[in-house]
DNA sequence: GCGGGACGTTCCATATAGAGGAAAGCATAT
DNA sequence: ATATGCTTTCCTCTATATGGAACGTCCCGC
């Protein structure tokens, strides 16, 4: 049976046991939601809800009437499909959501294995707002605050911000960023570089305001498959080297897809 | 106990999302889904749930962390928020549902009370594409037939759906549709009923085509507030009088709220 | 036409899952 | 220091959810 797209989600990243820890008492609910997964992968018959989930007809029939009932779910000409309330939840959700809070027990996470300082941060417009960090173990530390805003186009964490974006607007940030001083040979480079990070998924950044910082930035998700935030870690180039650069950028990689999937992100579509 | 159960009233065909009806044996699930009502209108503590939802501290507590290890709730600084699960699920939601299905019940309401043929459409880029039609008891009856396509500019349907837009658009279009030839009073005098039919959120429509066929049209919106498709009712000048009016557009209104609401919009934010 | 299979639905006796009281932790306020 | 309010755990008892059986309906092949 190709169980595929369940995902475990990491909550508050303190769990010694994770595995599947179930909350007792809460059989009816638990297997719903069961119910409501089967339906992610598409319309189901009730009948089939019931056999794959291991339960009788009558309470998979029970369930979904009752999820029926809350909108929860539809009824299609080929079995049950997800229901409008979850419209309406998705949206509401998506307004409520705290991206930094999600994410603070996966920096912390990442921080402890690498001992770098972790930070995430979101755009704004043409700017990248720094949102919150996690010093690491080591005695250098990099001093950017949260709270802090840079543009977009020159830094770690503001590139990897803009992997989605067409070359065009690269070239219009660079610029900008550059207040225009800027030969067409630069920007040709800096696209160019762009290019490259799009293509790994990953930004390698030295910090150009020469003083040796240097960090690795991945984009985080949301569950439309947008960039949202963006993840780094950071610390001077002579930490961050070249040798260690390639499992470092894995580790801040897959920190990202984990926190993008504890956002509703699903893979690319 | 051995309780009759002579509640049998509500055949399957037509179920109304009145909410009152309750599918027995769940008690579990639908506590915790009224627990999710109540977090829809933004964080709330557990011991505020167990108030407000007249069940014991315990239980609430029990079903929050139900919830919680699902990812359907999450927990901020006060109290349980919407969780990331519904971001994913909102998502897959919006691809899979079929507004049509969702609307033809309303649909038929709407026709039975008031004997009209009932449209809904959407609208294709500067097109207004018919999906679907309930034709009413009365003999006469509008022709226009399920996958017509019109300038969306030039129906009732494709008015209602263009309701957003700025008025730039509506000229663009209303020129578009006449071919270009139009004078700019005319031009003036399209924009200007446009503007009364956006205050009003509701449009009355005379068939430009000569032969009598009158519309009211209002737009349906959709979990993100967006129009998605709009409903009209349709019929020969003659039946659908002035006198009439009002009283058909608070209905065909009212209609267009309650699938918007089925399709998980939630009023103006 | 009839019989067999698949699915949705209802009924009912029963075991067990879940409700809630009581009380122990843990904060933050007075 | 004491108090207030929230979360969390434990434990007992019964209201609740469960699944087998049976019924209705549709569709397919014979």
């Amino acid at each position: 049976m190709g169980r595929q797209n369940r995902q475990k989600i990491m909550q508050d990243g303190d769990d010694k046991k994770d595995g599947a820890e179930t909350v007792k008492g809460t059989q009816t609910l638990m297997r719903a939601l069961d119910i409501m997964d089967e339906v992610i992968d598409g319309p189901i018959r009730a009948a089939d809800l019931a056999r794959k989930l291991g339960m009788s007809k009558t309470t998979a029939h029970r369930l979904v009437q009752a999820l029926k009932s809350r909108n929860y779910l539809s009824v299609t000409r080929d079995g049950f499909a997800l229901g409008p309330k979850l419209l309406q939840l998705g949206v509401l959700a998506t307004e409520q959501i705290d991206y930094v809070r999600v994410a603070r027990p996966f920096m912390e996470l990442l921080s402890e294995r690498t001992g770098f300082c972790v930070f995430v941060g979101k755009r704004e417009g043409d700017w990248s707002r720094h949102l919150e960090r996690v010093t690491g173990t080591q005695r250098l530390r990099v001093a950017t605050a949260p709270g802090d805003r840079r543009p977009v186009a020159e830094t770690g964490l503001g590139k990897a911000l803009l992997l989605d974006e067409v070359e065009a607007t690269w070239e219009r940030l660079y610029v900008e960023a550059k207040d225009g001083k800027v030969t067409p040979a630069q920007i040709q480079a800096y696209v160019a570089e762009m290019r490259g990070h799009k293509a790994r998924g990953e930004v390698l950044h030295d910090s150009e305001l020469g003083d040796g910082v240097r960090s690795i930035a991945v984009p985080i998700r949301d569950a439309k498959g947008q960039i949202c935030i963006a993840i780094s870690i950071a610390s001077a180039a002579h930490y961050l080297t070249d040798d260690l650069r390639p499992g470092l950028a894995e580790q801040v990689m897959r920190s990202a897809e984990l926190i993008s999937g504890a956002v509703g992100y699903s893979g690319p579509r």
